[in-house]
DNA sequence: CTGAAAGCGCTTACAG
DNA sequence: CTGAAAGCGCTTACAG
């Protein structure tokens, strides 16, 4: 910029008017600018624009993992609502390991991003509190804050197992099963809760044998389908409680006799299986564009209390989930 | 900075050695400057360290929608990279608009990254070169460049629809229809091209009445489908040439009497179809992580010439592609 | 071992 | 209408 000055004979500030298309500068001496960055290929270092600013006209989003799904569903809506309102977006994924989560958070929040959005792997977030009393807003999304009170939004993942655990039981089943995720994710234990809940409300009994929760890979998840569906003691119902667990499910069920299904997420594809899979389906575009509003609404003055928004779940009957005993 | 250097009696250098952890401070004085960061809440800005270092240790990724799994998993495989080499990762998605790609890439560039990653969108990215001459690395992922000459990491399009191609001729089908996204786009062309070369190439000729390129939305995709595959001249065989134009012609098949069909890229539950469906996979990891390599390898000096890398793709038999005509 | 000065590339607040 | 000075929060290059 000073050399565009120099070229154009004229002062920074009259650049720097020209660049930013201010007001007060005569033809003359705007074309005489304009030329001089033509010539030397000026093009304006955003950064240092922000650093005096003040902000950084970005927000980061830090997520499990961005090749899932529902993290990248979740990304697209955030960055739209990050582009209406002009900021960049930083995305990271923590990998579900509460370590990196932390120092992806704070790498964000040394760049001074103007806001963060988390998908939380850990469970103690006090490490953000020195952030979060500077003035940099943060939102948390998919399961809350832990050690802190903060916004958060989430997912009805009770209700939504409820409904479907429910459901099952509509269609006659007494004994249903739930593999689950490990229940120290908040949304794995919401969702036990949920399956709970509903059988309680049936007046059956949940035999402690049918509950599996742990890690989902295949393996496992495999061991835990095998266990439920066979013996004399099989459970007629699975409910499988988040998308990883109901594809390792699908993939170790004999195809020819499987038990109803519902599972939690929706898949791609899944109205194409035979049946068709019964999924009690999240909304991950609203959760990330409801949360991207709230932490702008932060970040244009919004100080009252930090609140806990749910997005409903919705029930789809594909077939599997129709399974008679 | 300069509240601790005073709290601390100290000058701004050696504030600055304590946060850097260099050497040459007596313990003492580093301790006091300890207490005075801990006492004031001090945590480095690190946007205005990257002004006055020259980098930014962050790299963009414009992506054409992230929350397609194609440009998510991309999006995984570039994230790891750059977190190996300690840089952030900003993400943004074109929407397939070309003046969007634009003015994200030139927002990502007024930032100054220090590298740019682009699945292009547009077919002229001229508007690119001052930011190259000025030193800012771009590498285009799974299209090549418009109109400029660039590094370039692609999936191997035409050879993978050859492969898918051949196997449904393999399988005894002569007449085999393509259904494919707007020729516009780089990889539609490619795919096209490696269906024509495995028809020429079994000698069989192609009647253009089976070759369909247009939006993947539903709509034409069905529409594409039904009349490809109804009256006495229909196909025996279809080969989709990407995941949106397979998923959707899926749907308007009729699941009792479906052609023999393989699709380019891999979907998830493609095993769990009946018949499994066949496809040519192409693996968006390799892609995203061969690119960000080149990118940080353009960073650390290499000035060879721009290249053309291709990452071969796969043929995986399930069963949609070898039901025979 | 320590720090004052200059500078990264801009904008703000002010004066002419 | 125009520009010189100061400053955003750091680091670099240097001197003591």
């Amino acid at each position: 910029m000073k050399d565009v000055a120099a070229a154009a004979g004229v002062g920074l500030k009259t650049v720097s008017r020209v660049v930013n298309g201010e007001p007060g500068v005569t033809d003359g001496t705007a074309g005489r600018v304009r030329e001089a960055i033509e010539a030397l290929g000026f093009r304006r270092n955003d950064s240092a624009r922000l650093l005096r600013t003040g902000r950084t006209a970005s927000v980061a989003l830090l997520l499990e993992d961005i090749s899932d799904p529902f993290s990248s569903a979740l990304s697209r809506a955030v960055e739209r609502v990050a582009a209406a309102e002009d900021c960049l977006l930083f995305t990271g994924s923590s990998g579900e390991r509460a370590e990196r989560e932390r120092e992806l958070a704070l790498a964000f929040c040394a760049r001074r991003v103007d806001g963060l959005l988390v998908v939380p792997a850990g469970d103690d977030h006090r490490y953000l509190l020195p952030e979060i009393a500077s003035g940099t807003p943060v939102v948390f999304l998919d399961r809350p804050a832990g050690a802190i009170d903060a916004d958060a939004v989430l997912s009805d993942n009770a209700g939504g197992a409820r409904r479907g655990t429910a459901h099952l039981i509509a269609h006659g089943h007494r004994r249903i099963g739930f593999v689950g995720d490990l229940r120290a994710i908040h949304t794995a234990a919401e969702r036990e809760r949920g399956y709970r809940a509903a059988m309680a409300e049936a007046g059956l009994p949940v035999d402690e044998r049918w509950v599996d929760c742990g890690p989902t890979d295949r393996a496992r998840v495999g061991e835990a389908v095998r266990r439920l569906t066979t013996g004399p003691d099989a459970v007629t119902a699975l409910f499988t409680a988040n998308n990883r667990v109901t594809l390792a499910a699908l993939h170790h069920l004999p195809a020819d006799r499987r038990p109803a299904v519902v599972g939690f997420d929706d898949l791609e594809l899944a109205d194409l299986l035979t049946p068709g899979l019964t999924v009690v389906a999240q909304d991950p575009a609203a959760l990330g564009a409801l949360a991207a509003r709230r932490l702008f609404a932060r970040l244009a003055g919004d100080r009252s209390d930090p609140a806990r928004l749910e997005v409903p779940t919705t029930l789809i009957a594909r077939g599997s989930g129709e399974i008679r005993p």
